[in-house]
DNA sequence: GGGCTGTACTG
DNA sequence: CAGTACA
DNA sequence: GCCC
């Protein structure tokens, strides 16, 4: 993060409407005042740029600008983004909004990528995601205080996992306090006060406070505070224990606790129970053990390789390729993650079918023991279990059938993290486009702009390329 | 007070 | 549709 | 927890 490079829409005014305080919109604008844009509601200049963040009746847009309105420049939010993303401002006549159309026609590709840097997105958000390419983690000693931020942080963050099964949803503090660790890891200073974080806008605000509580007296009153709640309430451990089987979310954990169970065995003993169960959550309890332990890595290539072989006697052209925390570099594993798909075959019925030809022939091999989805010719994903020929354990596999074509944005999501994976939807979004598992797309209507490359979605989102280890975030 | 990533499967 | 899972 |  350098900083103090030109502002690309130093002095620009802009009136967006309709006005909105969508999470996604406010983050956008966030970045365009940090480019230097002012931001009116109302017409107030006549260089005023009105730009039109969603389709809009005319008559909304008469009432919006209202009497100040000049005959300014009306134009498409892409027009900020495009301008954004090639550090210049776009000529404003191709980025015309125009009433009448269906579709707010977009531009195709945001125009060639002159300059990738992050700099123009939002600071944050690629401050977590560029995390690990930084300096080494050596000098461990001058980092005391990093660490212990997030250690106090992790505890929080446990408790806090564990207390919203019976309060309220404590999910979006738990993400921030995470986004606050990624943060904090990623400095390649000592912290040594919240003022370290600005780069991450986290240098006011409840973190920023909590940030100095730490450093300043050693203790987080906060976290003392949860400590003792915790303590003295079984139904945590109890929920947590419960989480543990494959299946089990937080609402049938609840109602396990709230039956008065104590452990696994009380709910297989309550026949009424156990019958009302999943055929997935009786596979979970069955399997409780072996699918809780970490699988190492050295197995995990074992029960690829073993894959890989039955896929070859298939097709030759039908690909497996590992994804998951093996992927990340994990040294230990939950669970199998494949990704199957054959050279140049990108129609669904055919994928679905391949996959489906790969998994009977598994079974029928016997290395899949159980599965917790239907095998049918018509199925997108599997999730099991496996057993390598002769071995006593069983392991969780994911294996999901892609397009070809889908390569680039399957491997984003099936590589991981999930956290990774999150900010990068955000971001995504922030700048106009929709990223899922089947690619990048312009949000405007949907137009695909890459499935294939993962290099050239990152790039379009302003990104260089993220080695896979550093996408623990 | 309400939103916060996106998709697929089960029952 | 709610619940759960996958990343 | 954060942001409007």
């Amino acid at each position: 993060m350098g900083g103090g490079e030109k502002k690309i829409l130093d002095g620009v005014r802009l009136v967006v409407i309709p006005r909105s305080r969508s999470k996604v919109d406010r983050a956008r604008m966030d970045i365009w005042k940090r480019q230097g844009a002012v931001l009116d509601s109302v017409v107030k200049s006549p260089d005023s740029i009105v730009v039109v963040a969603r389709p809009l009746s005319k008559a909304k847009f008469d009432s919006s600008v209202g009497a100040k309105y000049r005959g300014q420049p009306v134009v498409r939010p892409e027009w900020v983004v495009d301008s954004l993303v090639n550090r210049r401002l776009m000529p404003l006549d191709k980025y015309q909004y125009s009433f009448d159309e269906k579709k707010p026609e977009p531009t195709k590709e945001p125009e060639k990528l002159e300059a990738s840097d992050p700099h123009k997105a939002d600071q944050r958000l690629v401050g977590f995601l560029s995390m690990g390419a930084r300096g080494e983690k050596g000098r461990m000693g001058e980092f005391a205080n990093n660490a212990k931020v997030v250690k106090r942080f992790e505890e929080a963050i446990r408790i806090y996992e564990l207390m919203q099964f019976f309060d309220k949803n404590n999910a979006f503090r738990i993400k921030n306090y995470r986004l606050a660790i990624s943060a904090i890891e990623s400095l390649d200073k000592p912290l040594t006060s919240a003022q370290d974080l600005k780069q991450f806008g986290l240098d006011r605000g409840g973190i920023a406070q909590h940030v100095e509580e730490i450093l300043q007296t050693g203790t987080f009153s906060k976290l003392e505070t949860l400590k003792q709640q915790e303590m003295g309430d079984e139904r945590y451990q109890l929920m947590t224990q419960f989480k543990k089987i494959y299946g089990v979310g937080d609402k049938t954990a609840y109602r396990f606790v709230k039956a008065g169970y104590k452990s696994i065995q009380d709910i297989v003993h309550d026949q009424e129970m156990y019958a009302s169960l999943t055929d997935a959550q009786k596979l979970g309890i069955l399997y409780f053990d072996e699918w809780n332990e970490r699988i190492p890595r050295t197995e995990v290539e074992e029960h690829y390789n073993f894959v890989v072989r039955e896929a070859e006697e298939i097709d030759k052209n039908l690909k497996v390729m590992l994804m998951g925390s093996y992927r990340r570099g994990a040294e230990t594993s939950g669970d199998i993650d494949l990704i199957v798909y054959t050279e140049g075959v990108n129609e669904a019925s055919q994928v679905h079918e391949n996959l489906y030809k790969l998994t009977r022939r598994l079974q029928e091999s016997g290395f899949i023991v159980c599965s917790m989805t239907e095998v049918s010719p018509a199925m997108h994903k599997f999730n099991g279990g496996c057993k390598l020929p002769g071995a006593q354990k069983c392991r969780r596999l994911d294996i999901i059938g892609i397009p070809h074509a889908e390569l680039g944005a399957s491997t984003i999501y099936f590589v991981g993290n999930d956290i990774f994976n999150r900010c990068l939807r955000m971001l995504a979004q922030i700048k106009g486009y929709h990223l899922s598992n089947k690619g990048l797309f312009l949000a405007a209507d949907k137009s695909l702009v890459e499935s294939f490359d993962e290099r050239k979605i990152l790039h379009t989102l302003g990104l260089d390329w993220v080695e896979y280890k550093h996408r623990n975030i």
